[in-house]
RNA sequence: GUGGGCGUAGCUCAGUCGGUUAGAGCGCCGGAUUGUGGUUCCGGAGGUCGCCGGUUCGAAUCCGGUCGCCCACCCCA
């Protein structure tokens, strides 16, 4: 039998050094800004009872679920996305907490969907929710994390917007507008896809719900023009409209204050699809509009409680790696690798190997990054070796330094190079002043840093 | 799940009215260079042309199937 070759699944990612390193600045970001406004990281299992999804995502979710029975017969499945693992978290345990909750997690979630741009059956999510609070406040500090989450990375206000709506002012104008309780849903699920589908087709979709041509024409014009000015002179004289438009504003106001009002933006068509939101509802998205929704979020004030939980207001977020990635690397925001080795210990001939690879191990000891190589080689191949490692010095150690305990410490940088001794080396490191092992390079990326990486 | 496009070296790709040893650039390895790197020059390795089958004297090239990737629908991170 020849040997069998195996391939990665569809859909799933392998993370070599560069494409790791690439999680590990987002995921850092992620943290660094939840951890900012004060929110604790939490995680679950990845997999959960499959009762968990079925009874309470719709059937969308459960189509896609990774699923099946395990050795002891139960039901299980690999968790599609994380809230009902919040959910179920909090149902046994949030009744001596604290409220409001302040929770994040980056789980890996599983979902067996077909994989294009943007979309794998694999991905990371930053997830932020607050429970216990159900002031409009909380669902402005919920969406100011997502905003700087984005912006931690690098990008900006051109790059993209975060579009706002409310399900419940939506209830309010189709209600205003004349449409019936009983066709809200379907009309939420026309005006959601009204941006892909175009205008013709949306109002054809409208008058196929039985909506009068009056309700079907303020609708198409709410959708084509579904501005704040727009939403107010419509409605000037529909108290009920002007009233559920207040949480919005005061929203608004709070994230004005913050200094991310430019983020943020009135959209009628942002209703997002499934069933459990109750009230101010979001998603970021490209400004360019090339790419998938970067993240979505709203607020959920049942959720728990169907859950089997105490009844607690909840909002929160969803922001994937996987279309953030792409962003970042179009718009060259993926900052260069940064070198794993400080100092590379070189030795002229195999007698000085011994000695090279014990001031070797002592800088290590002092937290100096060090490498040498594994293999009998000429200087010059150990010289190129370090400057191909990233190396800021190179010790070197040749028959004359063994005589006299000393070595040459060449700044690879600079060509600069002098003569010391090993315990004045090894107390000091090798830049002389015990920092070349530390700090380096935690700046923010800069653009432009991505395809300068191979600059040597 | 439905429809369309594409699979050639590690990467980006060229090569098809069917023709004998399948190419380039980059990357990788080695040498020039046995006490001094980045440059340059020279050399080398690496391919069952996604896979299986069919047509043919002959298939990377044509046909069928299959798998994978991409795009759209669907929906969402």
């Amino acid at each position: 039998m020849p040997p069998q070759s195996f391939s990665r699944l569809p859909g799933f990612r392998d993370f070599v050094p560069g494409e790791l390193a690439l999680r590990n600045h987002v995921f850092e970001t992620w943290r660094r800004v939840a951890t900012r406004y004060g929110f604790h990281e939490y995680d679950g299992p990845p997999l959960e009872p499959l009762g968990l999804y079925v009874e309470k995502s719709g059937a969308e979710i459960v189509g896609q679920l990774y699923n099946f029975d395990d050795k002891g017969g139960r039901r299980v499945a690999l968790r599609p996305e994380m809230t009902p693992t919040l959910a179920r978290i909090l149902a046994e345990r949030s009744r001596g907490m604290p409220k409001p909750i302040r929770w994040f997690s980056l789980p890996q979630l599983f979902r067996y969907e077909r994989s294009q741009r943007g979309r794998l059956r694999e991905h990371f999510q930053l997830n932020v929710d607050i429970v216990g609070e159900s002031g409009v406040a909380a669902d402005a500090e919920v969406l100011a994390v997502a905003v700087d989450a984005v912006r931690g990375l690098g990008l900006g206000e051109d790059d993209f917007v975060a579009r706002v709506n409310d399900r419940r002012l939506v209830t309010r104008v189709l209600t205003a507008v004349g449409v019936a309780a009983d066709r809200h849903a379907d009309c939420l699920a026309v005006i959601d896809k009204a941006g892909r589908a175009g205008p013709d087709a949306t109002g054809a979709s409208l008058r196929a719900l039985g909506l009068d041509a009056g309700a079907g024409d303020t609708l198409g014009s709410l959708i084509a023009d579904g501005t704040w000015e727009h939403m107010k002179q419509r409605f000037a004289d529909v108290p009920a409209v002007l009233e559920a438009m207040r949480p919005l504003a005061e929203h608004r106001a709070i994230l004005d204050a913050m200094g991310l009002g430019g983020y943020v933006q009135f959209d009628f068509t942002v209703v997002r699809g499934l069933a459990y939101y109750t009230g101010i509802v979001f998603e970021l998205f490209d400004r360019a509009g090339e790419l998938r929704a970067i993240c979505g979020g709203g607020r959920y004030d049942r959720l728990l409680e169907l859950v089997g939980g105490e009844p607690l207001p909840a909002v929160g977020f969803g922001m994937g790696d996987v279309v953030l990635t792409e962003l970042l690397r179009d718009r060259a925001l993926v900052p260069a690798e940064a070198p794993a080795c400080d100092c590379y210990i070189v030795w002229v001939g195999d007698e000085e190997r011994t000695l090279g690879m014990s001031v070797g191990h002592r800088l290590r000891e002092s937290g100096c990054r060090v490498m040498y190589s594994l293999r009998s080689q000429g200087l010059g191949k150990q010289l190129k070796a370090a400057n191909r490692a990233g190396a800021a010095y190179a010790v070197i150690i040749g028959p004359d330094e063994a005589a006299s305990a000393s070595a040459t410490v060449r700044d690879l940088r600079t060509g600069a190079q002098d003569t010391r001794s090993l315990e004045s080396l090894i107390e000091h490191g090798p830049g002389g002043d015990r920092a070349t092992s530390l700090g380096s390079g935690t700046g923010p990326p800069s653009r432009g840093g991505r395809a300068e990486r191979k600059a040597t």
